[in-house]
Order: C-alpha cells, then structure tokens, then sequence
DNA sequence: ACCCCAATCTTGAATGATTCCAGAAAGGAT
DNA sequence: ATCCTTTCTGGAATCATTCAAGATTGGGGT
C-alpha cells in the first residue's frame, strides 16, 4: 500500500518546476512528518537531518513550496506562521487556546464551506477560512490533574 | 431614536468596571466610527482629538477593552491586528486580499456556525472563527480601470 | 563529462508590530 | 483634600519576517 507519511519530496519537486535542493527535500520531508510546524521547529529538522543550514533558506524554501502550492501557510492568531503539505482540500484547523497544539478539521459542510456569505458586501469570495478555537485533550487532563 | 454611532463610552467603561480615562474614551469613540482599525490608525485618530498620547497607552487602553469584552481583536494573516466594538454576537468578516479591506458578515447559520466540526480530535471547541477572503468591489473596479 | 547562468543559499542587517520596564501622572474612594 | 492603585509616558527589548549583496550550486545545453 502507498505510504503514509509523504509522496517522494523530489517528484513533488520536479512536477511543481523547482529545482531539487538539499534544504527544499529536507523541508518537505520535516512537514510531512510534523505537519503545522512553524519556522522554528522546521529549520531545527532540517538541521537535523542536513547540519548547518541558514533560517533565511528555510524562510525561501517554504515561500517557494507555498507559491506553487505545494505546501499551505496558516496564521491563527497569536502564533507565529504554520506550514502544512496538505494541500487543496479546503480543510480546516482546530487551535487549542493554552498550548497552540494545531489539528486538521474536514469542513463538516462538504467541499465549500461557510462559502455563502449572508451578505458579501460586494466582495467577491474565494475562500472561506474556519479557525476552530478551543482546548486539547492534553491541556483539558492538565487542568484536571495539576502537578504542583 | 437611539444614535447608531455608539454608545456613551463614559457608560461602557462605567458598566465593565474600568476606569474613565480620556484616551480609553477617545479608543472607543474612535472604534465607533472606523471599526476594523489597526493601532496606527486608532492612534492618529486619538491624538487628533487628544492631542499627544503614546503608541503604549493605545496598546494598554486596547488590551484593557478586549479583555473585558467591550472590544475584539482580530488578526487577519498578513495584517497587523485589528480592533472593533461589535462583540458578542459571533460575526465573521471578509477580508480583501488586495487592499486589507475588512468588513463585517452575519453568519448564515445562525449563532453557531459551524461549531459542528466533522472532528473534533478531542478539542472542547468553543468558537468557530471564519474568515472570507475575496477583492472588495473598489479593488474590483480598479481592476477593471487601470490608471495607467 | 564539462560549462554556464539563473536560481538558490549564506551572512548580516533592517523593519514592523508588539511587549517589557520604571517612573510620572491621574482616577476615584474615603 | 488625601491617598493608593491604576493608568500613561518614554525608552528600550523582543520576535518574526524581510531585504540585500555576494558566494554557491542545480541542471540544461554542448
């Protein structure tokens, strides 16, 4: 069966006309393993797996992936940006207040979501954003059980 | 009949329970008329009528009114963060990708929109936040007449 | 296999929004 | 009118992100 965890980073590469790079693979393999990472937490993978490699690479890697639509940027309020590999499905994010911790979410209204706004005020709509905000299961037992 | 700019924010001020300061009404009044402001223009528009005050106390007085819920705050990604009056009712907005422009959309499911998500991964989801992007009609226009 | 050039990466500094801090000023309860 | 606490001022620090200039490198063409 076809594996979960990423479609071959270089293919991914090659078909959205990028050029193959050490930094551009390593980013795409960290996002498919860690999916809503943000800048940090990538290029700490990345240098993991590769040693040195500059912030600013990892900020044109992924500038690179979002403008051929190979990988997504959200902003939930109050965090820095997040990336994703997946991509095209009009999903949505659940956020946990406390921790930040970032889940997928299918629209529970098939492929359009919310996209019939009651009045669009004349904007012509492409997108309908939904950012479900509200606790993790991790910080929801932290309450309950506190350690100090 | 009631005046549709705003409330008397000596009296909204009185009834959250902060004190009555001239730059936290003039951030109020300010609101009233641009909704959807950011802290420079929310700024300008205070010492327009105050005269000097500091970009500090517009921070303070805006964090003080929205935690008390008498404002909101809402960080569109892309833009700096922006502030409003209308609170309480769980309206959403639609953002121009072009120009920033914000305005106000009642959700068309009632009070909850899309509160129902299809997973929850476990979250205690208490908000469901949508944000619609699009071209608001000025951007549209120009679009379609360019100047030069 | 080798060249070459545009695309990409490195290094270092700039920007912009927001927050932190310490002291001065001013609400408002008594 | 007084006093204490909250709020405002001024200045600096922080964080994410972008800008810029030069060194490196992927990969198509020969």
């Amino acid at each position: 069966m076809g594996m979960l965890v990423a479609e071959d980073p270089i293919a991914l590469l090659r078909d959205a006309g990028l050029r193959v790079t050490r930094p551009r693979v390593a980013v795409i393999t960290a996002l498919s393993k860690a999916p809503h990472s943000d800048v940090d937490r990538i290029a700490a993978d990345v240098r993991a797996e590769l040693g040195a490699v500059s912030t600013q690479a990892v900020y044109d890697v992924l500038r690179a992936l979002t403008e051929v639509g190979l990988a997504r940027r959200i902003e939930p309020a109050g965090s820095a940006a997040l990336f994703e590999m997946r991509v095209g499905d009009n999903h949505h994010h659940v956020v946990c207040r406390q921790c930040g911790a970032v889940a997928d979410v299918d629209c529970a209204h098939g492929s359009a979501p919310c996209l019939t706004a009651s009045d669009d005020h004349g904007f012509v709509i492409d997108e309908a954003e939904v950012t479900y905000w509200g606790i993790c299961p991790d910080c929801a037992t932290t309450a309950l059980h506190p350690s100090s």
